[in-house]
DNA sequence: ACACAAAGTTCGCGTC
DNA sequence: GACGCGAACTTTGTGT
């Protein structure tokens, strides 16, 4: 076997794998433009996206977690004199 | 109607939209995961991943790569046309 | 006049704005760089560097806009059964 | 000693490291500031901002520009050097 | 209000 | 294997 013909595979396999992200980052786009298109509406409907995106974030976040960092926040919050709420 | 009412429409309302958000959200991420996937599965078959983001990108851009290449002209036209004008 | 010597005022005004912006660049960069260490210096020192950049934060915004912030993210939270604490 | 004077001592060290990062975070600030009155005037003089904003990052980029272009044609040597080895 | 640009955050890589 | 470095993505602010 010539080597172009051993190289063709790995060349055909490269091709095959960029085509592949490529229609995975295709469909990710489209989903990123849907959920642009929800925050439109959810704006559209009166309600603050930036509150939205962090009750989103907060949900998605390991709540073990969250209250971790809440707590070394007000640990250094405290520390400080800052008032919080 | 009572405000508990009244609220609930809009609780019911923040609640949809926060849950469609949240399933596009799972949508995005499993679509990603695929394209980590896909990475590692390049990696494991001697892919340099790097190159390989490089070569999406490149074809990414060589849709509005003329685009950009006009742009840089007509950047150079103009910050240089300030000498020629 | 020349179209050239008429021209070379622009091209020189052009040339100091640059200069003096990439001055000031610098300067920023060194600032930015000073920032990095500090905060390596606090890790280095056992601090938590992700809360310590979120007191800055919380230091910096306006107390009434933080306030009212954290109300809209309250009253999202409660809508949704959220527990934040 | 008691826990509140122990305590006082990263107290004092947190407020030190804060407050720090607040004086630089200031020069940062008063830093781009400047340079947002440059482009201000910059404009006032009839100049194109944008076009200047391109022109300065591609003098930073030159300094960096001979190993992007390396960068690209070793990328496209491995990618396709898969071809010729 | 939209788009562009800047900042911050996160993730993968190379290094030690 | 942990740490710092650099790139990619997300989010925030600003100018039109």
């Amino acid at each position: 076997m010539t080597d172009a013909g051993h190289n063709s595979v790995a060349a055909d396999q490269l091709r095959t794998i960029v085509e592949r992200i490529e229609r995975l980052e295709d469909d990710k786009k489209a989903v990123v433009e849907d959920i642009k298109q929800l925050y439109m509406e959810a704006k559209g409907n009166g309600f603050d996206n930036k509150a939205i995106r962090k009750i989103v974030a907060l949900r998605a976040m390991d709540e073990g977690k969250r209250k971790e960092a809440q707590a070394m926040l007000d640990l250094y919050a405290h520390a400080l004199g800052l008032d919080l709420l």
